[in-house]
DNA sequence: ATCTTTTTTTAGATTCGTCTAAATTTATAT
DNA sequence: ATATAAATTTAGACGAATCTAAAAAAAGAT
């Protein structure tokens, strides 16, 4: 059984390797987990020898198929209580990931499948990301960074790329959550930032702002 | 903060001097903790030290108030989370110990409040034992065992001696659960085994059930 | 193509929680 | 009261996960 570190490590792994096809590097790995890269290399030489990854000395490290699928294991109980959080015990978005960091190293199939049918297995966890399924299939959708619209353009919030809770609460203060309607009103020349309405609502946003805010365009 | 090793042992502790009030021996912490008695002794001593227990070399320990205090927070989230997963995820109560043994080391103040509140601040865990309140109070109720029930005395079933998964299974085979009224109709002389009205069903049991079922006298 | 910088790995140490084996203290029995 | 047995502690070791410092490899610059 894999020890809660050695399941840190995996997750990483999958979430830094997301939209890139490159090996994960020592740093990277490093600065994702706050440790040192020395103790990183230790660790990929472990979980290389129980193949749970494909790790070359200075060549970085991807997931084996039992890697992926151990931590789509824990990406589904994060996204799952996550939902239960927000939906049942009043957490607000920026609230949650802490305590879901906590809770998806609990080992319990029957617990973790009870809990996606209580919540009448969610697709979406409260940050617009998919939940894996029973069988770990991740749904997905086509979604396009805010930042990448053109003038005029329509989209409805689906995802955020950065979920850190400062910005979490930069988009509460927008009045901004999953399913606003946002249009493109017009787009700043000198430093690309926005003029957008939300739900008829006009704002001006930032670049960086616009860059970590995903939408399905209409 | 307690390391998970660390709350383990005041919570044995807590558990192991209950209904006695001499110290907890260092055979009976590693018997209840699975280990050996000389890693208890380590552990004992660090504990000791940050003055989480009262510990005198051979002579046993005890909790010191933080330390009662510290045991309390645990088990109220054990207990928490056991209502949580037999109401909402319809865990039997023979099935939720080992999960609840994972949750209950979360920490998260608001994550404990938020659940007390969801769940109705119950005052019972699933097998009738006590749930610490926010101020970590316990209500207490008359309880005697079964076995020093005397003949046709009654008494309403209100928690168990032993929770392991094996004796709640004989309740659940003789229909007994929390609520069950309990008749005495005859014991044997030759080995205080009896014969019982279970809300109105006659059974037989043996003395060891009865001597670790609760009863609350009528 | 070589030198320099950056990244990565190795070597050796540390802390936590555990173990076994040996020594010590306490309890029991005669 | 003393011998024996049982319980407890100490000493020394180990694995997991980390660290620092030094060595080695890869990348970048001229």
């Amino acid at each position: 059984m894999l020890s809660r570190s050695e399941e840190n490590y995996l997750k990483a792994i999958f979430h830094l390797r997301i939209d890139k096809n490159t090996a994960v590097s020592t740093t990277e790995l490093a600065e994702h987990l706050n440790t040192k890269p020395s103790s990183v290399t230790d660790m990929l030489q472990r979980l290389n020898s129980n193949k749970w990854v494909d790790y070359r000395k200075y060549k970085g490290v991807i997931l084996s198929r039992n890697g992926e699928q151990a931590a789509l294991k824990i990406i589904r109980k994060h996204r799952l209580w996550e939902v239960f959080l927000v939906k049942h015990l009043n957490f607000s978005w920026d609230e949650v990931h802490e305590v879901a960091e906590q809770l998806e190293h609990i080992q319990s199939e029957q617990l973790t499948s009870s809990l996606d049918q209580f919540l009448n297995f969610p697709k979406y966890d409260p940050h617009g990301d998919p939940i894996p399924d029973a069988t770990l299939q991740l749904s997905r959708r086509t979604k396009k960074l805010l930042s990448h619209f053109k003038r005029e353009q329509c989209g409805v919030c689906i995802g955020v790329k950065d979920s850190s809770a400062d910005f979490l609460k930069v988009l509460d203060r927008l009045s901004i959550s999953l399913g606003s309607e946002i249009q493109i009103i017009d787009i700043e020349e000198f430093d690309q930032s926005m003029r957008i309405a939300v739900d008829g609502q006009q704002k001006y946003i930032s670049t960086k702002i616009a860059s970590n805010l995903y939408l399905n365009p209409v």
